[in-house]
DNA sequence: GATAGATGAGAATATTATTCTCTCTCTATC
DNA sequence: GATAGAGAGAGAATAATATTCTCATCTATC
């Protein structure tokens, strides 16, 4: 469980992983070592999945973001099971669901132009079998965040007092 | 510019931004000290935008994406620029894109359930006038990568020799 | 009110980042 | 072609940070 400190610190972490340990214990009032603990067994738990560096997208020509709507005509386990293999593994997929609704699945797509688009179109159509294809281009990109809210995580009791 | 060992940096950075200095180094076949000062200037150079730690949004209760598509009358700079402002510090609206097409705008919302969505929307039309939402639900997130493809970076001829 | 279990604190140690100094190699210029 | 200079690279020395260890304190429970 989850408890107000660690939500703290987790805000923290989401927003910048290079703070020192004695550092964030500093801002939500905790010396070094139970802070790097709690932090610990966030990691233990499952609750921080890594640390990654984010890329300027800009900067290495990932200018175009693309989402592709997807109707299949195939609805059973084995058919998602080898596309989502597919997919995982095609490194301009950076995002991947399944849907209620309309559409099946929807994929984020990040390219450098519209040809580089029209080229991974086509290839993963020659891989996999799919009913209806629809394409729907980002002019921009406002805002992204790797943080999720952490106003609707279950709190428990404070942990130690202080 | 950007060249082979850089990428290779970036990539390694990408996945695990937790692996030291010198192990970095090593897989890319450089000492600790050149390894390192490339990666100072990928910071300086704003390559690399910040360093995070990525939650589970399982264990941060914010289980549900939807994908919210709007369209809006109001086609002029000053409306935008204040939708961008509100929806900059609202913790659940992940992404924002500007599109072309059909849609005018496309946001990726993270709640914990459909009740959360609708209190969500609610106040979402209560702080800005929106001509058309559409809300569609994902079931599942299949694939969510941080790390954006490499392969069209424009490459440097190597610099130095080794 | 004694005690186990959980949490916190500070000092000591280990690991990693950062700086410093030096060397090598490629390039451009004469 | 010889040669100065810039741009990397390497390894040792230092500084910052993470991690471990030991002990103190609080809380809930009997």
């Amino acid at each position: 469980m989850i408890d107000r400190l660690d939500r703290k610190i987790l805000q923290i972490l989401q927003e910048d992983a290079t703070i020192p340990v004695a550092e964030i214990g500093r801002r939500v009032g905790l010396s070094t070592t139970p802070c790097w603990r709690r932090i610990q067994k966030l990691e233990e738990d499952g609750v921080i999945l890594r640390r990654v560096a984010v890329l300027d997208p800009r900067k290495v020509n990932a200018k175009v973001t693309v989402f592709v709507s997807i109707t299949t005509s195939q609805h059973n386990e084995e058919w998602l099971k080898r596309f989502a293999e597919v997919i995982r593994d095609v490194p301009e997929v950076v995002e991947f669901y399944r849907m209620s609704g309309q559409v099946d699945y929807l994929l984020r797509v990040v390219v450098p132009d519209i040809e580089a688009y029209d080229a991974f179109y086509k290839r993963l159509i020659s891989r996999i079998d799919i009913a209806d294809v629809s394409s729907a281009f980002a002019m921009e990109q406002i805002k992204y965040a790797t943080a999720l809210p952490l106003n609707y995580v279950p709190l428990e009791k404070d942990k130690g007092v202080a």
